[in-house]
DNA sequence: TGTTGTACTGAACAGTTCGTCCAGCGTTGG
DNA sequence: CCAACGCTGGACGAACTGTTCAGTACAACA
């Protein structure tokens, strides 16, 4: 699953991850490669999907979303592809793991104010059937840790 | 603390969260606008702070970092702020919440492995004296929900 | 030791986009 | 009626794009 990546391609990464709109000239430049050489690189990473696109990183509160919260849900064994093919129409949610412990799932979940929170849990969440109960936690603060990956341990 | 944004501010964050490499002359032709006003729009979008940036699209597990997992997290009341400050300084940490509830943070971290895991959890996290206690839930599933961000409620 | 591959460089190319400027136009509000 | 504002569409030189290719460096291998 996991790729072979040299410093040079953590370094490509780590440039583009800093400033997505980077010029290739400037990679190139700033990884000490050819241009060639960082065109050929960068196609490869995003054909073995290392680097899966480029998005513009939105401030949700700025956008208009100021809620945030973390659901936790606790769903039906076996009912977890089911669920999942759900969440693809829920634009509120923003990330989504399935995870183990006590409950199933987190969800984090981006709404413009309380009353759209609870429209989205009970109108929405709890009206799945898989779901046998949900947990919100709203979130007070959410510092931005935009610095390098973590290198390989 | 929000900003007030029309159609054609969405339009354009839309665009660019599906795209951040996409040029501003196919911004601004698909957007209907003119090319000088997509410069000025998405300039003062940033100005504003709704667009933070532009970044790569990294997937974890393609990256090396096979492992992730949600670790919350009990902290002493009114430290917050010094722990937030740590979290800078450690890479593991994709995102961070201080959230409402039972416990009083969720760490969204990304890892080479369990040892790895095991290392960030106990020489790191339970190092800090501020933390009472952690519990760690590994995530088993992460579907990729790129969608467009919900209209305003 | 020589050979075959592989990966990179550096230069070249036409075409495109960048970032900025500005005259002109339409709408809004006093 | 006029001023202020935001937008259009066209212009500009500079920069970047995406690709090609001959030449070079280096590893693996016999």
């Amino acid at each position: 699953m996991a790729v072979r990546l040299d410093d040079i391609d953590r370094r490509i990464i780590d440039l583009l991850r800093a400033d997505g709109r980077m010029s290739i000239r400037a990679v190139a430049e700033r990884a000490h490669i050819s241009r060639a050489n960082a065109y050929s690189r960068l196609e490869r990473l995003r054909n073995q999907g290392v680097i899966r696109g480029f998005t513009a990183v939105v401030d949700p509160e700025k956008y208009g979303t100021a809620l945030s919260a973390y659901v936790s849900v606790r769903i039906e064994q076996h009912s977890w592809e089911r669920f999942r093919s759900y969440l693809r129409d829920i634009p509120e949610v923003d990330h989504a793991a399935l995870v183990s412990g006590d409950v199933d799932l987190l969800l984090l979940v981006r709404v413009a104010d309380a009353s759209a929170l609870r429209t989205f849990v009970l109108e929405r969440l709890q009206r799945i059937p898989e779901v046998k109960s949900t947990q919100t936690m709203f979130i007070l603060d959410e510092p931005h840790l935009e610095g390098p990956l973590p290198r390989d341990a």
